[in-house]
DNA sequence: ACCCGGTACATCGTTTGACGGTATATCGGT
DNA sequence: ACCGATATACCGTCAAACGATGTACCGGGT
């Protein structure tokens, strides 16, 4: 029977984030902007959709403020009230590592769940 | 060194962590215990080889209390001074879901940056 | 014409996780 | 006996994540 006899289950199994803090907001607006320029709000719809991940507004914009910061994304002049940004070229080289690394550990943790949980 | 005339590229490009704190800790501490129970040094040891993160004592044992608190991990009685640690029903199931939605994920990333950004 | 909800961004205070340093103790090898 | 590796615990600090709040503009419906 899978546990509901634990001390303090505090959320109910959601796929990301529930693991305490969720690790990266950065690594999904990078990861939304590889698809191509976007501005904030664009991002928080896109995100919401591919990762199923709801970013707050002080999250995402800190966030932004901080990867420009870092040279992985560059703010483009915007026409009207948004303000769209692209990803880098050191930006791709940063996410592709990440996101290669991450999916590596990933395997490796799926692979040891199924020998000893196995759901085969 | 690779892009320096950007802002503050404040760290090198490694490939986890560097994108801010690093997400996941306790990620890493439940893949590694997916693999069979373990302790403390043992996990930091462990995740060092296969995920080339090196976590700090603070990091992994206020994780492990945490963690155990809710249920997704739980102590194993121990002989000597270690403490070891299995992973339970319930964080076995957490964590294939949110390794899945992890790989998933970065799959997205990695095939947005292919087209975008072309490796081939 | 008016209102309302969606779009869009900024800023602030609080919480909490990540981190590293320090302390402590034991074990094995030389 | 010493020293480095093993092993855990307990801090204080810092920054990131978050939600709330505030602002403002735009478009559609009534």
């Amino acid at each position: 029977m899978p546990g509901a006899d634990s001390p303090d289950p505090r959320s109910p199994i959601e796929p990301l984030a529930s693991l305490g803090r969720y690790a990266g907001p950065a690594t999904l607006i990078l990861s939304s902007l590889a698809q191509g320029a976007k501005h904030g709000y664009a991002l928080t719809k896109d995100i919401e959709t591919f990762a199923q991940v709801r970013l707050a507004p002080g999250t995402l914009y800190e966030a932004l403020g901080r990867l420009e910061g870092q040279g992985l994304i560059e703010a483009l002049e915007s026409d009207d009230r948004r303000r769209p940004y692209q990803l880098t070229a050191t930006g791709a080289s940063v996410l592709r590592a990440h996101l290669g690394a991450q999916r590596r550990v990933a395997d490796i943790g799926l692979r040891r769940l199924s020998r000893s949980w196995g759901t085969t």
